[in-house]
DNA sequence: AGTGCTATCTACATGGATGTAACTAACAAC
DNA sequence: GTTGTTAGTTACATCCATGTAGATAGCACT
């Protein structure tokens, strides 16, 4: 029996990218930083981690694509879930599973906590935008243009995602503990949401 | 002139593991998980990597008693936090810096960040005491007892914890993206906690 | 002083992750 | 078909973190 190598597959560029950034968000998601390596990800894909490196130009530069790949998703949800509130009447519970989906299955809480630990907080930049433009939306299909002040809108937000950041990350052990049930972190923020934006007398 | 070693210093191993511990802790918080190697931690000691070999067994180890020390660390700024509650009479927003206080200087968001990624959860069960512990303290102290329900109670810690963990993350970041000053996500939450303890007829 | 224990060191071994250089083979264009 | 480009491979080199074995020295106790 002859010497039966496997054939070759060759990608495009594009491809190839892509091919490799899911894998290594997938092992990110699943093992945490550490499981994402040249050579893991080469094997998991059949290619080996030289070819990675032709790709990416080194274990660095596959790392920052693979955040600005995450970030852009996570920008691109938002977006999303902005677009569906302007058109969509009044669906604010919508929205909130939205963001926190993004978070939670989208795999931006372990993407932000990965990206906070190593200190490369630039990358969240690009986030900054799609975080402007839910403050906007909220402003203009739920808030209350009297009562409801621009630091109060920014607020909720912020509110908002702190939540479903802490609820991607450690909610499942937490409500555990706490005996609290799947879906207990969106519905408090659900409950409380109102709160922001029907009322203006709590200072500041 | 003669070879001057620099005189060896001896320590008890508990003096060894505690001023490791810190180190490794100062480092975790300053460089991430990934700064925290047997040769670095033992260089800023002055000493090598083998002699944390011989007070942890293994590099693991360490990183096992730094989780372990951290966790009890945490337990126990919320149990002083409770304690307090429960003496000083109607102090629930300096409860709220404490957890905040907490997350933030005291390392436990990043610490359990990391926890998380590496997806070694059991570090997290020694909170469990101190965090039922934080629902009977403010069932006690704070909630009205005709109005709020033991749910309704573990989903305020619920709220608190995970904004508290979130501030400690993303917190800087965000808030700089919305415009929002230090304090912001601890007053939201002072400010929302009355909803909790006073208002019941939010279903489930 | 002498002795025992062990914290600490020196020196070496190993493995894994990253990186480099040169070769090979898909595939598109002619 | 031939050829050029480049995705992909092979084979090596390097670095760093971890781990092991034996030697050394600080300190408590005699």
């Amino acid at each position: 029996m002859s010497i039966e190598r496997v054939r070759r597959r060759r990608r495009t560029p594009e491809e190839a990218r892509l091919e490799v950034l899911a894998c290594a968000r997938a092992r990110l998601l699943a093992g945490g930083p550490d499981s994402v390596t040249l050579k893991a990800v080469a094997d998991d894909l059949g290619m080996t981690h030289a070819n990675l490196i032709h790709h990416f130009g080194s274990a660095e530069g596959l790392q920052s694509a693979l955040m600005g790949s995450m970030v852009a998703d996570l920008s691109n949800a938002l977006d999303a879930a902005i677009a569906r509130l302007r058109t969509d009447e009044g669906a604010p519970l919508e929205l909130i599973n939205a963001v926190f989906d993004a978070f939670a299955e989208g795999g931006a809480g372990k993407l932000a906590a990965w990206i906070v630990l190593k200190g490369d907080l630039t990358h969240l930049e690009p986030v900054r935008a799609a975080v402007n433009g839910l403050v906007e939306a909220i402003r203009d299909k739920l808030g209350d243009p009297l009562t409801a002040s621009p630091k109060q809108l920014s607020s909720a937000v912020l509110f908002i995602a702190l939540s479903a950041f802490g609820e991607a990350l450690i909610g499942p052990p937490l409500r555990d503990m706490l005996d609290q049930d799947e879906d207990a972190s969106r519905q408090v923020v659900a409950g409380l949401l109102p709160y922001f934006l029907l009322k203006a007398e709590r200072g500041q």
